[in-house]
This record gives C-alpha cells, sequence and structure tokens, in this order.
DNA sequence: GCTGCAGTTATTTTT
DNA sequence: TAACTGCAGC
C-alpha cells in the first residue's frame, strides 16, 4: 500500500492507526483533510465494507472533494472497490435516515420537505402577527432566538426549563412555549422539517424506537467525522446513538478553530468529553503546517495564545520558509480601504505575481462585502461572493423551486409562492377566508381550499382562471412525475409543467418590464429568465449524474433528491471554479486556502462584533479572536490585513483598530489627521488608470442605470465583473450579446448596467 | 387587490 | 444602504 509515502509520520500513524477510538487534532494547514481522506482509503484498501463506513463532513463540497481523492487513491493503488462510503454533512446523513424512517413517528411522512430562513421568517411572522404582538420588534426578535437556542440543544416546547427565559426578558414562559408550540405544529401539519428538525428527529428515532436503533447501530463498522471542534451536543449524541459496540470512532479536529459555538457547537467534547466516553481514545497531534510561511504563522500563534480557554499549541511551516511580513494598514474610511485592496490586487495581478483566483478577501459580516464590490467593480477585478445572496435566494428561482417542491410536497408556504409568481388575484382578504375554510372543511392544505372551495371563496373569474391553468398543469405534472421513462423525460416534464402554469410568461415578463423601465437589473446575471434557465441547466445536470441512495447504492436521482440537495446547500458549495477574486465571511473561509489573502474591517466592534464586545464576555471575544485565527491562517504566501476609520453611525464615535492587531504582535499605525487629508487626496478613485470616464463621475449604486448609456459596436470589448474580457457579437437596441471566454461563453447584456462596461482601447 | 412611493430603521456568523 | 412598512392611488 503505497500510502505511507504520501503523509508525514503523524499523519501516516493517524491514518493507519488501528485504533478503535481515535482523535486527530490537526492544527491549521496541518492536512487533517488530506489525513482523513488517507485513512478513508486505506481502510477500504484493508478490506472494510464500504456500505458499512460513514464520514461526515462539515460542508457538502467537502464532502464531494473527499470522495473524489478517495477514488483517486484507490485508483492510484489500483484497487477497486463495489460502492462507496456515505461522506456527507450531519444533515444530509439524517436527511437519509428520515427518508427510510420518518413514517415511524406517525406525525410526519417520507415526503417532507426542508423549510429555508425565508419560509421559516414567514412562518414566524405568521404566528406573531396572530398574536397581535408583530409590532414589537423586541419580544418577536428574542422569542426566535430562544427557541434557536433550545433547538440546538434538542428540545421540544415539551421540554421548556423556566431558565429559558433570561432575567428581564420581554417575554413570559408562557409567551415561549406559545410560540414554539405553534411554529412545531405548523411544520407538523404542512410536513415541512426545519434544519434542527433533521438532528432531533434522528436522535428522538434511535433513542426511542429499539428496532431502529438495532438496526441502525449494526449498520457501520466506522464513522469518521470531519472539523470536530464544531459539532455540538445533539450531534455528538447521534453519533454515539449510531456506535454500536463494535463501531470504531475516528474524529479530527483543531479546538482553535471552533466558530460556531452560537450554532451549539461544544470544543470541550473534542477536548475533553470524548476521553471520557472512549478511555481507549488515541490521540495523534499534526502540528507541521504545509500552507502557509512562518511570518504568518507567527502574527497567527501570537494572537490565538491570547485565548485562556486553550491547548497551548504553536504551528510550524514545514516548509522553513520566512516568507514576506505581514502587512498592515489603517485606512482613511472603509471605502478607501477597499480602494487600497482594490489597488493591491490589481498590483499582483499586473505584476504576473498572482491570478485573481489565488486572492481572497475576508471579511466578519456579510454587509461589508458592499463596498469591496464597488470599489473591486471599479477596478475591473472580477470577484466572486460566496454566501450573501446565494443563487438560490433569488427571487424567482424560490419561486420556480416552489412550483416543484409543490409536486413533492403540497405544503401552504410553496403554495402562498405559487400564488404571487405570477399574482393570481388573491389578496389578504381571500386569503384569510381559505384558511378559515381550511380548518372548517378538515382540508390538510390550502391547495386544496383553492382547488375544491371556489365557490364560497367568491373568486374572480381572472383568479379562476389562473388558478385553472395551474391546477391543469399541475395535475399533468404529478402524473408526469409518476410515469416518466428517463431523466431526458422528467427534465421534459418539469419544463412543459412551469410553461403551462404561466411561470415562464410571468418570468419573461419580469424581465421585459424592468428592461422598459430601465430601472432595476438587467445584465446576465441578473435576468430572470437567464436564472430560470441556469436553474433548469443545473437540474438537467443532475439527472444525468450518480446519486447515492438511502441503501448506500447508486441510483439515478429524481425531483426530490434535487430539491434536498438544495435545502441542504451551504455557501462553500457554490463555489465555481473561474479566474475571479473570493469574497466571502470569516465562517464561509473555514478550510480553504488561498496564496494571498486580504482581512478586512479589522475594527473594534467589527471584528470583533460589536455583540461579543458588548456582552464583555471573554468567551464571546475568545470565539472571534479564534474567529480571526481561522481567517489568517488561510493565507499561504502574504497576508493583508486592515482597519478603518470614519464616523460609526451605529455605536456612536470614530471606528477605531481592533483589539486583535495588538494581540497578533501588529502595532495600529498612530491616527494623524493630517494622514486622513493625504488618504483622502491620493487614493482617489481619479488615481485610478483602470476606471472609465463615466464611473469617475460617481460610483454608481448597485443595480441603478448610469445616465449616460455608453454606445456599442460588433467587435467592442467589454469588462464584465463576472465573465472578465469579452468582445460584443451583436447589438440589438439596448442589449448586446458578448462572447465571454470559457466557461462562460455567450451572454446577453443590458447596456447602461453597473456590472460591466466597455473597455477603451489603448 | 396591486403597485409605487416615501419614510423609517436596523446590521453576526450558517447547516 | 437596503429592506421593510404604511399609505395613497389606480
Amino acid at each position: 500500500m503505497d500510502i505511507l509515502s504520501k503523509l508525514n509520520a503523524s499523519q501516516g500513524k493517524a491514518a493507519t492507526s488501528s485504533s478503535p477510538y481515535l482523535r486527530i487534532i490537526a492544527g491549521a494547514g496541518t492536512g487533517k483533510t488530506r489525513t482523513l481522506t488517507y485513512r478513508v482509503a486505506y481502510l477500504l484498501m484493508k478490506g472494510l465494507s464500504p456500505n458499512r463506513i460513514v464520514c461526515i463532513t462539515f460542508t457538502n463540497k467537502v464532502a464531494k472533494e473527499m470522495r473524489q481523492r478517495v477514488e483517486d487513491i484507490l485508483e492510484e493503488n489500483r484497487f477497486s472497490v463495489s460502492g462507496f462510503p456515505l461522506i456527507s454533512t450531519f444533515h444530509g446523513f439524517c436527511y437519509r435516515f428520515l427518508k427510510t424512517e420518518i413514517d415511524s413517528l406517525g406525525i410526519y411522512n417520507r415526503n417532507f420537505s426542508i423549510i429555508d430562513d425565508d419560509d421559516r421568517n414567514r412562518l414566524y411572522k405568521e404566528i406573531f402577527t396572530e398574536m397581535g404582538k408583530k409590532d414589537s420588534k423586541d419580544f418577536c426578535r428574542s422569542i426566535v432566538s430562544a427557541i434557536d437556542r433550545i433547538k440546538t440543544e434538542g428540545r421540544y416546547p415539551e421540554e421548556l426549563r423556566p431558565k429559558d427565559v433570561p432575567v428581564g426578558s420581554c417575554f413570559t414562559l408562557a409567551d415561549l412555549e406559545k410560540v414554539y408550540s405553534q411554529y412545531q405544529d405548523r411544520l407538523r401539519s404542512q410536513n415541512l422539517l426545519d434544519f434542527d428538525d433533521l438532528l432531533i428527529l434522528t436522535v428522538q428515532l434511535m433513542r426511542d424506537n429499539p428496532a431502529v436503533r438495532e438496526h441502525w447501530k449494526r449498520k457501520f463498522d466506522h464513522i469518521l467525522v470531519d472539523d470536530f471542534q464544531d459539532t455540538n451536543g445533539l450531534q455528538y449524541q447521534l453519533l454515539l446513538l449510531f456506535m454500536g459496540p463494535e463501531t470504531a470512532l475516528t474524529v479530527v479536529g483543531d479546538p482553535d478553530q471552533t466558530i460556531y459555538t452560537w450554532r451549539g457547537a461544544k470544543n470541550d467534547i473534542i477536548k475533553n468529553t470524548l476521553q471520557k466516553d472512549f478511555p481507549a481514545l488515541e490521540t495523534v497531534v499534526l502540528d507541521e503546517n504545509y500552507r502557509s510561511t512562518q511570518n504568518i504563522l507567527d502574527r497567527a500563534n501570537c494572537l490565538i495564545k491570547k485565548n485562556r480557554d486553550r491547548i497551548d499549541k504553536d504551528l510550524q511551516a514545514a516548509s522553513h520558509v520566512v516568507g514576506e511580513k505581514v502587512d498592515y494598514h489603517d485606512y482613511f474610511d472603509n471605502a478607501s480601504e477597499a480602494r487600497e485592496v482594490s489597488r493591491t490586487i490589481r498590483q499582483l495581478v499586473g505584476g504576473g505575481k498572482a491570478k485573481f483566483s489565488d486572492i481572497a478577501v475576508i471579511y466578519r459580516s456579510n454587509y461589508l462585502s458592499n463596498v469591496l464590490e464597488r470599489q473591486l467593480a471599479l477596478y475591473q477585478i472580477p470577484y466572486r461572493i460566496y454566501g450573501g445572496m446565494k443563487f438560490f435566494e433569488r427571487k424567482v428561482i424560490k419561486d420556480a423551486l416552489a412550483y416543484l417542491r409543490l409536486a413533492i410536497n403540497p405544503d401552504d408556504y410553496s403554495f402562498l409562492r405559487i400564488l404571487q409568481a405570477p399574482t393570481k388575484g388573491i389578496g389578504e382578504v381571500t386569503l384569510e377566508k381559505a384558511k378559515a375554510l381550511l380548518r372548517q372543511q378538515g382540508r390538510s392544505h390550502l391547495l386544496e381550499v383553492f382547488r375544491l372551495d371556489q365557490e364560497a371563496l367568491k373568486l374572480k373569474a381572472a383568479s379562476r382562471l389562473a388558478l385553472g391553468d395551474f391546477y391543469r398543469s399541475y395535475d399533468r405534472f404529478l402524473l408526469a412525475l409518476r410515469q416518466y421513462a428517463d431523466s431526458d423525460e422528467l427534465y421534459r416534464a418539469i419544463t412543459t409543467y412551469l410553461e403551462d402554469c404561466g411561470f415562464f410568461g410571468y418570468v419573461r415578463r419580469l424581465d421585459r418590464e424592468q428592461t422598459d423601465r430601465g430601472s432595476y437589473v438587467g445584465s446576465s446575471g441578473n435576468g430572470n429568465e437567464e436564472n430560470v434557465q441556469e436553474l433548469l441547466h443545473t437540474l438537467q445536470q443532475f439527472f444525468s449524474s450518480e446519486y447515492l441512495g438511502e441503501d448506500g447504492k447508486p441510483r439515478t436521482p429524481d425531483l426530490e433528491d434535487f430539491l434536498i440537495e438544495i435545502a441542504l446547500q451551504s455557501d462553500q458549495d457554490t463555489i465555481e471554479d473561474g479566474n475571479q477574486v473570493s469574497l466571502m465571511t470569516g465562517h464561509v473561509s473555514k478550510g480553504l486556502e488561498f496564496p494571498y489573502v486580504f482581512v478586512t474591517g479589522l475594527n473594534e466592534n467589527i471584528f470583533p462584533t460589536s455583540h461579543a464586545v458588548s456582552t464583555y464576555s471573554s468567551e464571546a471575544i475568545e470565539e472571534e479572536r479564534r474567529l480571526a485565527y481561522v481567517c489568517m491562517t488561510r493565507a499561504q504566501k502574504r497576508l493583508f490585513l486592515s482597519s478603518f476609520g470614519g464616523n460609526d453611525f451605529i455605536h456612536g464615535g470614530s471606528y477605531r483598530p481592533s483589539r486583535f492587531l495588538t494581540e497578533a504582535g501588529i502595532e495600529p499605525v498612530q491616527k494623524k489627521p493630517a494622514d486622513y487629508q493625504a488618504h483622502q487626496g491620493t487614493r482617489r478613485p481619479s488615481s485610478n488608470p483602470f476606471a472609465p470616464a463615466f464611473l469617475k463621475k460617481a460610483e454608481l449604486p448597485v443595480g441603478r442605470k448610469s445616465t449616460e448609456a455608453e454606445k456599442y459596436a460588433v467587435g467592442d470589448k467589454v469588462v464584465h465583473t463576472s465573465f472578465g474580457i469579452g468582445e460584443v457579437v451583436l447589438v440589438e437596441g439596448n442589449k448586446i450579446d458578448v462572447l465571454f471566454p470559457e466557461p462562460f461563453g455567450r451572454k446577453r447584456l443590458v447596456v447602461g448596467f453597473k456590472a460591466f462596461h466597455k473597455l477603451k482601447e489603448e
């Protein structure tokens, strides 16, 4: 077996250990996922049955990559296996489990859907409105966050405790009980689960149903868990329940990278609990860092040492490369910070040192991406945001998915969406009537009420017509879903459905109206129809891929698999290749690495976030510090840190550099008013050689039309923030077709949109 | 019942 | 700044 030659001594020891219980403590960049991957391959080559191995990762992206790498390793060793281990997130694992077992609860059926945050908020809003509390922001918010906390602990409304109401809270235990139980009741009645339900119900079934437990406890010889430091109590409980007396467990993690305690993560599990529960536990420590230069590691080590609650360890660069010093600047305001980051990126790329894709810009919170985006666009730097406004969160996409979801599980929240896309002339009054009928008639879904009680609802002719179109195409689609022969036919059934129900017509109308008005949106990345086409394309690709079924055997995926895949997608999963700078929050950056990394907005009340600062809780600050540590250790060659000044509208006063800078051994530059003038004077966009004339005038707000639209002709060059440089091949009114390099190809753009502009010939 | 406008208000992190 | 709310007019 050629595994040891690819790993260092400790990695090799971990990958090939025969201990039943193995803990790998692995610092940032020490090859933890690599080691785990080799261990999976090793176990397979040792003869363990693939479908008796489960590997839990933090994101689907890592799961996919790991699967590929395991396959590669097996191939290199000319080893063939029948079947493949399940590599999945906790949530994905629970979904597969519940798919086969949920019926036995007698509350849900196997066609359940998973609700996203949007639907969840809508549901809460409904409850608060009915309680007459919707105007009390404080009340709503604190109840929701209390429920969040209780649910990550795995408790349902029956298990509330007086302590769940914080002292001086604006709600009572009775309020909490009422909202929480209504929330659960509504989900149940619609056959809907939220993310936490996936975990809780799995634990409940395993704990309370002996038949289910006995069956599943025997299923696995080996369970492996990546990023174990971010495992919460409920997930740990779940692991224990799936372990039989013979099941081996391998966990990998770095306590210093615990950044999800707000979601219940406890790094005490990897630090202490595991040892207590499994006295035979073997521990391997990986501390040779293969990612960063020593200069970067020195700053990161220095910072994380300030945490009191930790096991001391120092990362050392395996390459012994000292590298360049960590760069730090304090800028006049956040716009100039973004501008300087953009300029530096331009220099790095212009100097031939780096590709755009070698660079990442990391920030504490999503809202900070706006300023960066604007400056990057000004400097014509292609970028991609991970998280933030995700593709699947766009309105049309959610509408399209609602139509599809209805065919699997006709829940009211999807139905309410389709009533508005296109609008079917049904307003608040009719809706209230329908909700009343729902109870009266003993129906389970609004979809039925609107189909069967049209008389009682006194619908207008137009509404009847629109609903008629929907129900006809819906029924035909249901039939097609039962009969299709292959994935092509399934795909065709979907497009027919969306066409016949009037959705496509609505989407095209939307685009027309928006371009006519010349207001919002218009570039190819934002055209509604194009987005829906992209969704359909994704769908088609998904159907022609291989899918690991609940039984561990590969099968052809269906619509339901697609919808679940989307529901459980993470921000990292949307990462596409391409020569673009990556923008993301620190949380999303976990597990990734880039040659050049910018960590921006290192300010008090931003990073650390104001919440952590104002609670005066050392745990909260320690978590922020770990997050900063994660951000810094993403960098391979160079690390650029920055903070900014200016007025802080939210907290009052002006922004100050983050304490983490001093703690990392970096001296914040003394601020002098004169410096600021200088910054402001010399760093205006006028000094930007890349900015086209019409953009210099004013920084255009996102999504607005420029006042002077450019004239385009075939052959002109165009720069797009996402697709790079392309050539105009067709001009049609205010629309142009541009051919971009692969993988983007031909795109239709609407002139005047900010995401692109004409490239001036030199 | 739907849409557009104006004014207000709130900003962690995510499977 | 953008997202949301309330209100007026169609």
